[in-house]
DNA sequence: TGACTTTGACCTTCCAGTCAAAAAAATGAT
DNA sequence: ATCATTTTTTTGACTGGAAGGTCAAAGTCA
């Protein structure tokens, strides 16, 4: 019965990503990968050359959500007051839906920064290029270093993802950020 | 040569804090843990039983000078934003004289919620503990979810800790965390 | 001499990664 | 359609190395 022609490659980075946001990077073995998505190791390294990759790609993949849905904010909305509080509502909104990307890049986030070599250089320039865009928002109205505040921002929101599911309600971050803002 | 008749165990110790204040626990290795204490390994385990109870010894140490520096706040500070700002104040303190103890602690913590076992029962008592204090000095005149507010303060105060050194300075992290607080 | 401290050599387990061979799908000739 | 052939996908069995942990012997100090 031909119920998926299935894509093997995408179960297995949901798989991954189900692990890497649980677990970190060098808790996860490709073992526990290959068992949650019902497949042998040997195929994993048929679709992804390496753990490395694998991460990688499980990263990126969460990122990119994570960067769609905040950038979606239209442009128009000029006040930075307004601006701040789209953004901080759509990065929220992500959270609420897709808390197990934000967890992942939350918590190896500080890992690849400490990692060498040019490999990781990549991944890098994106997070680094996404803070950027961050302060890009930002700056239209604020005086502040905006780069540093658009780090702060992305940190302060980013660090409830890291909270064991249930201790803290998004609502109640979404106050006290907000809050923070308003002035 | 008696240069120190030296705390072998502490500078172990300072070791395993500078270890594992860098890289994450699985990263880190009792060798490295013996390199950077001038050591042999088996000396390591001379002094402590296993890799876990050496972390554990080094995150209380990390820990309790965490709690000293908050709750030495003076008791009669009775307004609640002045605790607040009082309570803000000590913890950044903290992070700016020892960043390296609350790295290790805001990287960690996620990581022993979700280990099993009852021999972590101990660490995750004392975390909750602590939250449970804070939320004992925050609730004298706030209405919200005090527990909540709590946890929330920690960990927006505590992901400043896993920045880069040097990428965002303690004092725009209290000027944001502040502003937040001041309403 | 005897207690404490330190170490080299070793054991075991776990895990990333390989490989050759089996199983399934696709291709294509009759 | 049917079966042989080739290509793609999947797996069992294995390897090498890294790391936690042990132990008996060596060094140190009283």
């Amino acid at each position: 019965m031909t119920v998926r022609q299935n894509g093997v490659r995408e179960s297995i980075l949901e798989a991954a990503k189900m692990a890497f946001s649980s677990k970190s990077y060098a808790d996860v073995s490709m073992e526990d990968i290959a068992k949650l998505a019902n497949v042998k190791k040997p195929l994993i390294y048929y679709y992804f050359p390496s753990k490395e990759e694998l991460f990688k790609a499980t990263w990126d993949e969460a990122f990119h959500k994570l960067e769609d849905k905040v950038f979606g904010i239209s442009e128009n909305d000029n006040k930075y007051v307004r601006k701040a509080k789209a953004f901080l509502r759509a990065y929220i909104d992500f959270l609420r839906n897709d808390r197990q990307s934000l967890r992942l890049i939350e918590r190896e986030k500080t890992r690849f920064y400490s990692e060498t070599g040019s490999s990781w250089e990549h991944i890098k320039t994106e997070y680094d290029g996404f803070v950027n865009r961050v302060a890009d928002v930002l700056s239209t109205e604020i005086d502040t270093n905006s780069k540093e505040y658009a780090r702060a921002i992305t940190d302060i929101v980013g660090s409830s993802a890291l909270l064991p599911e249930g201790q803290m309600s998004p609502d109640t971050i979404e106050l006290i950020i907000i809050k923070g803002l308003a002035k």
